[in-house]
DNA sequence: CGTGGTAGATTGTTCCACAATTCGACGATA
DNA sequence: TATCGTCGAATTGTGGAACAATCTACCACG
C-alpha cells in the first residue's frame, strides 16, 4: 500500500483502523511498522504513532548522499578485487532490449537491478542492508512523484557507459561517472518534487 | 548488559526470562529487540528468537568497509563545504590532555567522538543513521575484545593528523589518510579477534 | 476573540492465552 | 550399539482485552 501510492505521503497510519484493514493484530501492527520505520518508510511520533514519510527536497539530496556513499565505495571494492558484474551486465542488455514505448516501472525495475548488482558485488552484508534503506526510499520516492524520465535508449546508453568504465579498471574516471550519474538521478527527482509543489501549491 | 559483556556472545535471549530480569513485557523486550536488531547487536533466529551477534573476522572487515564508506563521503562533503568541526578539533584537544595512563575506555570514547563528528558535520541524517548502526557494532566489538591500543600520545599525533588533513584542503591525500587509518583500526581488532580465538580454542 | 478545561480518541504497555515450531529425550528397530 | 522416528516440554509468534498516559478537538467561559 505505500509504495502503491493507495496511501498519501504524511498519512497517519492509526493502529486499530490498519490492523482490521490487515487482519492481523496491533502488536504484530506496531511491530511490522517498527520495521519499515527502520527502512525509512515510516516516521514514529511519539504517542502520536506512525505516519506515511513525506520526502522534502533535503530528504531527497539526503538519501542521494547516502546512496552515493555506498555506490561509490561498492565500485571502488568491486574494481579493485576485478569481480564481473554479470548482473548488471544482464541489466544493460535488458536496456537495450526495451522499445521506445517501454512502461517507465520497466525502466525503473532495471535501473534499480544495475545498481544493486554493483552493491551485491561487494558481498558486504552491511553496505547491503543500508543500501536496501535507500532503495525502499527511493521506491518511496517513486511512488510519490513519477518523475520525468529520459527515453529509454538514453538511459541504457548512460548505463552502458558506467559498466564499461568500471570494466576499464579507471577508478577515478569511473567514480567521476557515478557521481554524476547519481547527482543526475537526485536532480531529476527534486524537479519532480517541485513541480509537485507547484501543482498542490 | 550487551555492551557491558555481562552477556557472553553469542547468547541467546529467552523472553520471557528478560522480560521478568528488566520488569517489562514481553511484547516490550520484543520491540526493543528489534530496534537494537536493527543496530546489529542482536541477530533473530526465525522460531528461536533473538541472540547476541557474535563477530568473527569477516564481520569486522565488513564493518570497517562501511565505515569507510561512510566516513570518507562524510570527510568529502565536509571538505567541499569547507565547514570547521569543532568537535573534532575538541576530541583532539582531549586526546593531547590524556596522561600516559589513560585507560582504554577514555581513549576509545574520544575515538568515538572525533569520529562521530565528522560525520555530524555533514548534518545527513541518513549517513548519520547508518553510522549510528556500525557505531554500536564497533561498540560491541570493544566489549567483547578489548584489543590492544597504541599509547595514548600516539592515538593523539594519528587524529591530529586526520584533522591538519582536513584543514589543508587536499581532498585526496586527506582520504588515503583515513583509509589507512581506519585499515589499522580494522587490523587491530582482526588480531585481537584472532588472538582471543586462540585462547578459546 | 482568546483561554482553559473537559471528554473522546489514540498510543504505549501489561497480562493472559494459544497455535506453531523447535529441541531434546526416550524408545523402537535394524 | 547405532540410527531413526516419535513424543513432550520449552519457546516463539500471534491474537485479544484491558488500562494508564498522552494527545486532539471541542466547548464553555472570561
Amino acid at each position: 500500500m505505500i509504495l502503491d501510492g493507495s496511501l498519501e505521503p504524511g498519512a497517519r497510519l492509526r493502529e486499530t483502523e490498519f490492523s482490521q484493514r490487515l487482519g492481523i493484530a496491533r502488536h504484530t501492527f506496531r511491530a511490522a511498522a517498527q520495521i519499515l520505520i527502520n527502512e525509512g518508510l515510516l516516521r514514529r511520533l511519539p504517542n502520536r504513532g506512525v505516519q506515511l514519510a513525506v520526502l522534502d527536497r533535503d530528504d531527497i539530496v539526503d538519501i542521494f548522499r547516502l546512496r552515493e556513499a555506498l555506490e561509490i565505495e561498492a565500485v571502488r571494492l568491486g574494481m579493485s578485487a576485478g569481480t564481473e558484474i554479470p548482473e548488471a551486465a544482464a541489466a544493460v542488455e535488458r536496456f537495450n532490449d526495451l522499445g521506445e514505448d517501454a512502461s517507465w516501472r520497466t525502466v525503473v525495475d532495471i535501473d534499480m537491478a544495475f545498481h544493486r548488482a554493483i552493491i551485491d558485488a561487494t558481498g558486504s552484508e552491511r553496505i547491503n542492508r543500508a543500501y536496501a534503506g535507500v532503495q525502499s526510499e527511493i521506491l518511496l520516492c517513486m511512488a510519490q512523484l513519477r518523475p520525468h524520465y529520459d527515453r529509454p535508449e538514453d538511459v541504457a546508453a548512460e548505463h552502458r557507459e558506467l559498466l564499461e568504465a568500471i570494466r576499464s579498471g579507471d577508478v577515478d574516471a569511473t567514480e567521476k561517472l557515478f557521481r554524476k550519474h547519481l547527482g543526475d538521478a537526485a536532480d531529476n527527482l527534486t524537479t519532480a518534487l517541485e513541480a509537485r509543489e507547484e501543482v498542490t501549491a
